[in-house]
DNA sequence: AGGCTAGCTTACCACTTGGTAAGTTCTTTG
DNA sequence: CAAAGAACTTACCAAGTGGTAAGCTAGCCT
């Protein structure tokens, strides 16, 4: 074969991010590529399945991340503020994918889904998992740590996408300056939420 | 004429929020309008500037209410919390538009933008004054006050277009208690990284 | 009455879309 | 060596895309 299938892979991925799934053809992918578009259609057997294998593919980088983390940091809180550091990073790679991520998130409301075999499902299981062996948090219910975990989600990856856009509002050396502080303040941001409900 | 522009505008901005720009065709909005595609080009030239009066629309339904808030809620951090209060609204319509907006960030990437003329530069601005005027905020760089703002607009507009998602997941009894506590959340999530600065 | 405009309609167009069909070349395997 | 399959290619297609052109009709203004 003359391009390995993760080649192909890494090329939709960063065209769906950026156009999203109605907004790139399989031919201009293919024509970024340098290849036909039968030749990728070869591969993948249909758009949405060549869609499927880029999800696929990020998910399951997401779970090594996760248990990575779950090894490596056996603190509770250390733990969660280096997965939020993880998910956090400002990489052309991470918001690459947290810009399909979040395209999906917005698309899959009319695309059929069952929630069961939904692809974060267990991404977000794990989380929670995390969430709830913090001292003081055990008592709390699933429920409502989910919804912690989605106020750190939103402001992490609404954070990411907004980056093209922040740095042409405020100009290249603001917006540094700003990125800078988004760290520490994600830190304290995990701190203050974690604190607020066991006062 | 027999439709209203109006109507038109909001039967396009539920299409374009749903399927994005690229996966709704104008001859699919006017079918649903119960019009023929050429009408619908009658009223709005073309496609582009169908979906630029959508967002005229939405921007300026936001200015509006910013202005309200900025006349019923003289005290500072009252004055936030309605705003984000409003921003936060669950309802439908609110819900829509906010995913439209989403989109919007996520697409503007490669759109052609000047930031000047940006449509919520206006609106960034005037969120930025809110939080300058709160007592110990003053000192604080506009940059940096944009970084809370865009914390807070991550964990409420994520949690907006979730709602679908989480009530998949969830189930329509679990997603409401969840829902319930996020009015509370959001409320001390603004006071906490209100405080974190000036400790 | 004549002209003008808004609000359509039907007809048409070039182009792009995702996908099929069938054949070819290369490589691996029995 | 033969068979099989992987990795393509060219040719094609029906359906849909955004958009233009030209005409028609009703109401309004002078």
């Amino acid at each position: 074969m003359s391009d390995t299938p993760e080649k192909l892979l890494v090329v939709a991925e960063a065209l769906f991010s950026e156009r999203g799934f109605y907004g790139v053809s399989i031919a201009a992918i293919a024509s970024e590529l340098g290849i036909t578009k039968q030749a990728l259609l070869h591969h993948f057997k249909s758009k949405e399945k060549l869609y499927g294998a880029v999800l696929a593919r990020i998910s399951s980088d997401f779970e090594n991340a996760q248990q990575r983390v779950m090894v490596d940091e056996p603190a509770p809180v250390p733990r969660i503020k280096a997965f939020v550091a993880h998910l956090a990073d400002p990489s052309p790679s991470n918001i690459r994918r947290t810009r399909l991520l979040m395209r999906e998130l917005l698309d899959n409301n009319q695309r059929a889904k069952q929630a069961e075999h939904w692809y974060l499902k267990h991404f977000l299981d794990q989380f929670v998992a995390m969430v709830q062996v913090v001292p003081g948090r055990e008592a709390i219910s699933a429920t409502d740590n989910l919804g912690l975990i989605y106020q750190w989600l939103g402001a992490i990856n609404y954070f990411l996408v907004s980056i093209p856009t922040l740095t042409a509002i405020l100009g290249e050396e603001s917006f540094e300056e700003m990125a800078r502080g988004q760290g520490e303040y994600l830190s304290r941001l995990v701190d203050a939420t974690l604190a607020q409900a066991h006062k």
